[in-house]
RNA sequence: GGACGGUUAGCUCAGUUGGGAGAGCACCUGCCUUACAAGCAGGGGGUCGCAGGUUCGAGCCCUGCACCGUCCA
């Protein structure tokens, strides 16, 4: 036997391979989609990253999960398209750069909008960059030639459009309301952007005063310093209480404002007094009630949650300053009579943190409920976009049947500049597709545009087909949209999903996807949150420098349910990097054997041994059952389908048994083998490489195949050729035998050198299985005579073991341990009561016999002459030891 | 308060129309066997949260409860 020298080196370098591939992708344009017209479309559009960073691990596990589905479809025959991109992230970059420029010691109001802006766009640049390098050291298959931001000149187009045209059909709108003020970053929010967080604060109940002297009214709050906008008092017009108070005057206290008592059915008797102090500017129903009966709305705090000059002696305090001393000055006064603990829902700001201030302003708004009606009709007639897994559809559901309207305008310089201006002279509103230069009205030339920008999810809302030229009508537009996948996390369901389905139903008239795939949250290994304040975050850079790209994909796919969270942890993208080194050094083997042979000296046509009819078969059914599980979105399964394949079939099985002809004389075997093995390995590598894309292509590039790359090759199908039900029986008679002959071994502490002698008794089938792989059992269990035969005479003193079919006798004089054989089979015999009694006990069941359907019943039959059987043979051996 | 998810081996988690409980890691024993010690071979370990119900049969379906978590108000 000639020993060959593989040229690869023993262990997997990931860093190796992982850096040469990706250029090699790029230049041969095999992530570039639209290349072949008659292949059917398959479209991701990419969840845009902010610009505001680096990626973080659930980036990871989404980009994973595209780049899978992707490369399975591109394979499949598909053409693929995954369309990358970045989002501007509004209030989150323009944070992120004013803390910078902050550290320089210059505000963004020094600076100026201009010259502000630029330093964001060479932010923008930057990161940009780095998220480029990160998908690329991911391996991520991305059509960069179709690469989009936010903030492109296109995608600001369809932000125009959707805009303008909204706004023509009323369902834009500016008004003066109450809307959730962020006083940190200094703008408004949607009501989503704002976190309600249980608080434990208190309840402060006041004795207000009743002008006439005759008393007082007591209220309650939990936000004392609000009292100074306060306007009025209600209370709930059937309330006997305060029936002859309705429509009596009390003086605020500490302004001295005189303020009425108003009667309204929306204050809750039940609460605290049932009365409840009215403050219009800073409550939202406080607002509503205020317009009922024409209360005067008052604010007291600028935009940064400071006291104004309504504060009167507060002004200049800050807004939780203001509240300690007002409860202070209010004590002592005897207004405030009562604090209570109070448990309650405060709203913080879901970039900031800060509390949010409900607060009185003029702001752009989105009427919804219009927009949401198709969704919800969709949705419940079963024609909406189908989520995986399915729950999160009435979580969708819930929220656009109660949808309100969303406040898109923020007070911020970096996003889509809200295209309306305002006349100067006669006040008109203007909003049009182009700039106007003048008044539409008065025909005055004194216009102003609008100073804000838009809500950064107002342009993520059409991403799906401005990404794609809308509103053009783009050939890309016509041949990828609607788009058939969104990979996303549950926690953008709302902020995201929602609102691109809305857009994409009113202007395109279509779903902007088929398919909804949910994700969870990566958690660290104690299940907690990754936070920057915790700093539990794990860098997918760090894991990919660590044990590879491949193995951090792997381990992320493969842990994967959707809509589940997961939690991260190490030891399990080791064990992902041992199953590329697993691979690795099977393909080695394999390679080895594979030297000088060209794809035409392979052949499936020849004999075939059981060892490759079997392979040929599992290769077959993984092949089915890794197609099916990428279908229906089971990555995880897909993923634990092929390591289990790889590891447990092909290379502690089938390599094992194909060693023999491999280091053998036999060409034709030696042939039909090494056809087998490179068959098996090449077609593994392919339904793989969605997973592991650096490593397959490694290896396959090493491989008799013919192609370019594997990122292209045929996607494996099933082959009727390879169905060999039989080889399985024969191969689990095999194995079971072996494992037998290794378990007696290990038990009797048998050096694995020492070679002993193998009797099988067996007959018919059975025996020829056992005679046909004779040379494989002696090499797999160290035996170095074996005797097959129909009329094997039990030896005087033997180790014995009983199989399906077959009984079993390592004949081991001197080293025979009665006692250890007694026990074995004694083992072995209870187990096997054990099963032939619930066997039996099941047939006995005239019901199950009756009822349950024919096959399960003939099953379990089968089951019970199998146990029985060998439970005889067990006591016949048990028997003839005592007997010694 | 409403809705949803989770509870399966020491740990982290699978378990696809109800039909003999699984994986990885950890643990124990023996091996550097000519692809791989990031490995090989063998082994131990579970009242499937609790209580009922449906069924011939329940980890899986129904009801209630407990604990953990999430979303919404």
């Amino acid at each position: 036997m000639v020993e060959q020298q593989s040229n690869l080196p023993t262990a997997y370098d990931p860093k190796e391979a992982e850096g040469k591939w990706y250029d090699y992708w790029l230049k041969g344009g095999f992530f570039r989609a639209g290349d072949q017209p008659d292949k059917k479309p398959f479209t991701i559009v990419i969840p845009p990253p902010n610009v505001t960073g680096n990626l973080h691990i659930g980036h990871a596990l989404n980009m994973t999960l595209q780049d899978i589905l992707i490369r399975s479809k591109r394979m499949q025959g598909y053409d693929a398209l995954w369309l990358p991109g970045m989002d501007h992230a509004g209030i989150a970059t323009q944070a992120r750069v004013e803390a910078r420029l902050r550290e320089e010691g210059v505000s963004r109001h020094e600076l100026g909008r201009e010259k502000f802006l630029e330093k964001v766009w060479d932010w923008k640049e930057h990161y940009a960059g780095i998220i480029r390098d990160q998908w690329r050291k991911m391996g991520l298959s991305l059509d960069y030639s179709r690469e989009r931001f936010t903030m492109d000149e296109g995608l600001s187009r369809a932000v125009r459009e959707v805009f303008v045209r909204l706004y023509k059909k009323g369902l834009i709108y500016r008004g003066k309301y109450i809307i959730n003020w962020d006083p940190a970053t200094r703008t408004a929010l949607s009501d989503i952007e704002v976190i309600h967080k249980e608080v434990q604060g208190h309840l402060y109940h006041m004795n207000y005063p009743l002008k006439d002297g005759s008393g007082h009214i007591r209220v309650a709050t939990t936000r004392p310093e609000t009292m100074l906008g306060d306007t009025g008092v209600a209370v709930h017009p059937d309330d006997e209480r305060y029936r002859d108070l309705v429509g009596k005057t009390v003086i605020l206290p500490v302004i001295n404002r005189e303020i009425p008592i108003v009667a309204d059915p929306h204050v809750d008797p039940e609460f605290g007094s049932g009365a409840v102090k009215i403050t219009p500017a800073h409550d939202p129903n406080d607002f509503e009630i205020g317009l009922r009966h024409d209360l005067p709305q008052i604010l007291v705090m600028d935009e940064t949650g400071t006291m104004n000059e309504q504060a009167g002696p507060y002004q200049g305090l800050d807004r939780f300053e203001c509240r300690k001393r007002i409860v202070e000055d209010l004590r002592e006064a005897g207004v405030l009579t009562e604090i209570e603990e109070h448990v309650h829902s405060v709203g913080h700001s879901e970039r900031s943190g800060a509390v949010v201030e409900p607060y009185l302003s003029t702001q752009w708004f989105v009427r919804m409920k219009p927009l949401a009606e198709q969704a919800i009709r969709d949705t419940r007639s079963g024609e909406g976009v189908r989520f995986v897994p399915e729950r999160f559809e009435k979580i969708y559901l819930h929220w656009i049947e109660n949808i309100r309207d969303w406040c898109i305008s923020r007070q911020l310089w970096w996003g889509h500049r809200i295209p309306a201006w305002y006349c100067g002279d006669c006040g008109e509103t203007i909003v049009e597709m182009e700039d106007p230069t003048r008044c539409p009205k008065c025909g005055s030339e004194k216009l102003e545009q609008d100073e804000d920008v838009l809500d950064t999810w107002f342009s993520s809302g059409l991403w799906p087909f401005s990404t794609l030229g809308w509103p053009a009508d783009t050939e890309d537009l016509k041949r990828y949209y609607p788009t058939d996948v969104l990979v996303t996390g549950y926690d953008i369901i709302y902020f995201w999903v929602a609102r691109m389905i809305f857009t994409a139903l009113e202007f395109t008239g279509e779903k902007p996807f088929k398919d909804v795939l949910i994700t969870g949250l990566v958690r660290d290994a104690e299940g907690r949150k990754m936070s920057k304040s915790l700093g539990n975050g794990v860098d997918p850079m760090d894991v990919i420098e660590k044990y590879g790209a491949d193995a951090m994909r792997f381990m992320l796919s493969t842990g994967y349910t959707p809509g589940n969270d997961q939690r991260f942890r190490w030891e399990r993208v080791e064990a992902a990097r041992n199953f590329a080194n697993k691979i690795w050094n099977a393909s080695r083997f394999a390679l080895m054997h594979l030297q000088n042979v060209k794809a035409e000296d392979l052949s499936l046509k020849g004999p075939l041994s059981t060892a490759d009819r079997w392979i040929l078969h599992r290769l077959n059914e993984t092949v089915e059952r890794v197609s099916e599980s990428l279908e229906r979105y089971d990555l995880g399964d897909a993923g634990q389908t092929l390591y289990r394949f790889i590891w447990d079939e092909l290379c502690d099985w089938y390599i094992e048994f194909a060693k023999l002809p491999l280091y053998g004389d036999d060409e034709s075997a030696k042939r039909s083998t090494r056809s087998v093995l490179s068959h098996v390995l090449d077609h593994s590598l392919r339904l793989l490489h969605p997973f592991m894309p650096f490593i397959t292509e490694e290896i396959w590039q090493h491989l008799p195949v013919e192609g370019d790359s594997i990122t292209v090759a045929d996607w494996p199908r099933k082959r009727p050729g390879f169905e060999a039900p039989e080889a399985v029986r024969e191969m689990e008679i095999l194995i079971e035998t072996i494992r037998s002959v290794r378990n007696i071994r290990a038990e009797m502490d048998l050096s694995p050198k020492k070679q002993v002698d193998l009797l099988i008794r067996a007959e018919g089938e059975t025996l020829s299985v056992f005679r046909n792989n004779e040379a494989a059992i002696r090499r797999l269990c160290g035996v170095g005579r074996l005797q097959a035969d129909r009329a094997v005479s039990r030896p005087q003193r033997a180790m014995t073991a009983v199989v399906t079919g077959a009984e079993i006798f390592l004949p081991l004089e001197g080293l025979i341990d009665i006692d250890q054989t007694l026990a074995r089979l004694e083992g072995e015999k209870k187990k096997l009561d054990k099963e032939v009694e619930r066997v039996e006990k099941k047939l006995a069941n005239e019901g199950f016999v009756n009822k349950a359907p024919a096959h399960v019943v003939e099953e379990e039959r089968e089951k019970g002459r199998e146990y029985r059987e060998k439970r005889e043979k067990v006591l016949q051996r048990l028997k003839e030891l005592k007997g010694e």
